[in-house]
DNA sequence: AATGAATGAGGGTTCATTCAT
DNA sequence: AATGAATGAACCCTCATTCAT
């Protein structure tokens, strides 16, 4: 595939690129996650092993790092979702376990986009998260687990809550267990409501 | 020198300086609630009406400022609390009541506040606090509103986490809803893993 | 003497008046020998044990503060230089004697008002000064220990710049000691320039 | 990576950079001798004609600023030394030369370092200088200029304070007249000790 | 007359963003 | 295309000064 033709150049820029933007983005999830709130942008830059600049080329602005963030981590998340569907069906325990697998995946960080509507590559990757969502609410409500009354999107809502830091000192681990525990208690609350 | 005055006040507090501190500790809450995260003081200044330094004087740090705002809004949820227990009585749905009040009364701003931790007023009052959801939670247990595997302290960090702001742009009406409806679907989880 | 007619209070009103002008002044020469510059007010009203604004009322602004203090640390030279004359005599080692004695006086906080140039007060006291320092150095002539091309104005600046702090970190002892030997080397030009 | 360069430079500084820091550096100078103390960086800024953060981007606080300016005025210094080393050779009279040319170098910023020691630079940089004060003074020594209970250290000391600006308002020039003036008494003092 | 609160201007520092290399 | 320097706006904080009690 990779024959040595003379215009071979651009195409080994890009690879460059690519891997610039990857670490970019891996870097820029690490500091959500660990600090919170939108980091400097050449805190980023020095994390990812790259020049500032080379930030701005990749997302002009903060929005668009962010969104790329969000896109990435749902991409992440609906990837686990689908594994979950494939590997338990869509009874109402994988309705659980696809919510815990989404708090694992760090869907937290989704909540620093608000002002993503209107952006297609986002309502895109969100209708097929709500299609994988859908499918796993259905399978829960013909078990019984999930009441005619509650929507996939108050579920969704709900897992965005669960995954926010609770912000009192906790430290990571604690403030993971305390979020799968909550999410467990709540959706034992579906299911009673469901009954 | 001039004990003139029969009442012994250690030392007379100024009206004015009074009313300010308390307009900066209402300017601060409603920033919190309605941005998020730490307001910038000259804003807070702005909005309580007041000059940049009547700011630093009542509050020398961002902390400060912070703690105190803390330690209001746990006194109003405290109050909140007291009020329930007169009216209802300690039962399961007096809980439910007392929660979602403490939502209105801004128990959200709560989680701005680390490192509390050793602060003894802080701890008083969360001792209040807590003395306060022990009552409403033993009368709970009692009605079977509450199972024998949760504590008083999940409830609290829950009560702490539907607080938060979502953060996905929504408006606060929607907001308060969806936190006092998500705080029900909970409250009848904790019931259903009760019974 | 404090009869009580009923107009007493005033009198005892200066009393209180002038002990706190005194005490603004003593805190404001520590605070210059100590940190040097120019105090903030605030720090020279918690040392002198007053409020604020009555820093204010005794000295309207930095300068006439600077002003007083300058004044009061030269009344001190003089009265040094006074009490050397009657101890010793107008001879050459008076002279030595003096500077020494302005040094160790406060001399130093004298260099940080510039603009007096055109205040009474200040040009009678240095006339003053000056008065004595012409007869010490008129002696010090006679003796031969000042040259026909040395001034007493000369003398009065090199010994305001004996007072000056090095600022190279040395403890106020070794920073005095250095001060005194500098100036007694001078002294020895003087003297060798005269011969 | 790409060492298309003969030279292996560590690191290509950029031309632009350089002349900025050295502009800041002259700009800095400047604002010390003639208004003595901490000079504003935003008033440096602006004298050098860069922006406020391109002087933070040199020296990230006022320390770094003021160690950088002590460095600069110190080799200057020796510069001038070692010039005067070279066309008179070290008599007594070379001594005095150096000490001049000390003041005109603008010696008296030295002063405004306090917490230098323990800087390797710096410490390099007074040796260096102290090397060549040494073999001036032990010039001087021979020629009977200076006297054994006289120690370079001591004429370090005698040169900085001479560097100070006396504070009483007299333009640059008196200043500098009266600064020359008084280290010439100061040495016939030393050569009058020594005789 | 003394007190202490309120004010706002000024200097310090960080960070998002643009530009030269 | 990548780099790192320069820029200026925003925020933080202190302090001189005025004003209400």
């Amino acid at each position: 595939m990779a024959n040595a033709d003379s215009a071979a150049a651009p195409r080994r820029e890009r690879a460059d690129a690519r891997r610039n933007r990857q670490r970019i983005l891996e870097a820029t999830i690490e500091l959500v996650l660990e600090v919170g709130g939108e980091p400097p942008r050449d805190t980023v830059a020095r994390r990812a092993g790259v020049g500032i600049a080379t930030v701005y080329r990749h997302f002009p602005d903060q929005q668009q790092l962010l969104r790329a963030v969000a896109l990435e981590v749902l991409d992440r998340t609906i990837a686990a979702g689908c594994a979950t569907l494939d590997e338990s069906g869509p009874g109402g325990e994988a309705l659980r376990l696809y919510l815990h697998a989404a708090i694992d995946a760090g869907l937290g960080v989704v909540n620093i986009v608000h002002p993503l509507v209107e952006d297609t590559d986002w309502l895109d990757r969100r209708a097929a998260a709500e299609e994988v969502l859908d499918r796993l609410v259905a399978g829960a409500r013909a078990d019984g687990a999930v009441g005619p009354g509650t929507s996939a999107a108050d579920i969704a809502l709900a897992a965005i809550r669960f995954c926010r830091p609770l912000a009192i000192g906790l430290d990571p681990e604690a403030e993971r267990a305390v979020a799968h525990r909550q999410l467990d208690i709540y959706l034992d609350g579906l299911a009673a409501g469901a009954g």
